[in-house]
DNA sequence: ATTATCTATAGATCTATAGATAATGC
DNA sequence: ATTATCTATAGATCTATAGATAATGC
């Protein structure tokens, strides 16, 4: 119904040198494509101009966006813990028992880290820099979430754990070790995965193993349900 | 019974300007700051003139020692497989049940890396470039091992895995997750890292968990002999 | 006039090269 | 003379700043 012809590039401000349109938020274009590079070379090892050219534009116009390369390190740390947090939230209001919300909390951060490759970044040394606290301090949430699972598990006996700490710590370090690995150009599903650490993961925390498959078989049911 | 005061720096060449005193192999020193300093910032984030004040040393020596930098970072690389690859050829040459050598390959890694903090060197974004391949090549020996060992096991029954890829994958992951957590400041000691981890992994690879008591028990009697 | 982008560049690095210097050895 | 180190620096970056330009909007 629109009189205007779709194909004619009506855009205010001056044309992009690389020729190639700006397609939706630029500053989400700058962020993935500094997300890839991060991955590949690191963040010290990735200039502006680089993710610039990567995104399809000029480093002075990277530079318009994010004023301090390290503002784009930190939006992308910070978009990384959204999708576990969101996790817990939502289990946190079910009335789940606690072994079956872990199940659920590692099975789902497994499967965020095997697609989304920029969830690797908080491993580049660089995130431990002080200019970065604040997304420690949010990841800290996280870990509590861990934590509190664990604890409430062996409260109600259904978990065995000798130190909390080492416990939760293994568990995490468990789930974020797919990150190393795990490989989306491989054979093995990001499925398979979550399926095979998570139950690596719970299974070793159960008190009685044979425990494990009413877990598993209640997280996959409730996938089933819409 | 010598002649000259041990307290008189009788040494070959100009002295150093930081007045620090070399101890021992001037590479074996640089190696050691460098990796101190790529865990915390870096590869690309440490500067040769960093890493040579961290060694006491000018920025124009440590390139005669190492004309690229580049040659640091093989030089570590390598190193760091070392310790591993030599426990696998021990084990191999021993009569031990697969179970058993895979128990103690990992406990044996886990100790390593929660000891040795440059051995986190391999997960640097840099460390994937082409001209590491040679690291790569070395670590797929060490990855072959515990491939090796889990389909050992299934053969003779102790362990059951569906994907021989994944379950190795899995394990290798697992170990090194240490890497990302594991903190020297805190009160878990390695052994209590080692234990529950090793534990954990093969307990999941295990077909009859209790099988597991006998392996830890048969492993802890090993060390405790000279 | 407003907007989105561009180009040019200053100042601060960083790596690697070249050659000087301050010890001991003979 | 030999050795281990130094200083100085060229050339190539890299980030962030400043201001110009090429579109549309009115």
């Amino acid at each position: 119904m629109s009189t205007e012809s779709d194909d004619k590039p009506r855009r205010v401000g001056r044309p992009r040198a690389s020729g190639v349109e700006s397609e939706g938020d630029v500053r989400t274009q700058i962020l993935q494509a500094a997300a890839v590079l991060f991955v590949q070379q690191g963040y010290t090892g990735s200039s502006t101009r680089e993710i610039a050219a990567a995104a399809g534009l000029r480093q002075g116009l990277l530079v318009h966006y994010f004023p301090k390369k390290q503002d784009i390190f930190t939006a992308l740390l910070t978009r990384s813990l959204d999708e576990s947090l969101a996790t817990v939230a939502e289990l946190s209001a079910s009335s789940l028992a606690p072994e079956d919300q872990l199940y659920r909390l590692v099975h789902e951060g497994i499967l965020e880290l095997c697609v989304d490759r920029s969830s690797s970044l908080m491993l580049l040394p660089e995130a431990k820099q002080p200019e970065f606290a604040s997304f420690w301090a949010q990841r800290e949430v996280l870990r509590s979430a861990y934590r509190n699972l664990i604890s409430a598990g062996c409260e109600v006996g259904s978990f065995a754990v000798d130190d909390l700490t080492l416990a939760t710590d293994a568990a995490i370090g468990a789930v974020e070790s797919v990150v190393i690995w795990f490989d989306a150009d491989n054979a093995t599903t990001p499925a398979a995965c979550a399926d095979h650490l998570a139950g690596m993961i719970i299974g070793h925390l159960l008190d009685d193993q044979s425990d494990l498959d009413a877990i598993v078989a209640a997280a996959n049911e409730a996938l089933a349900e819409p």
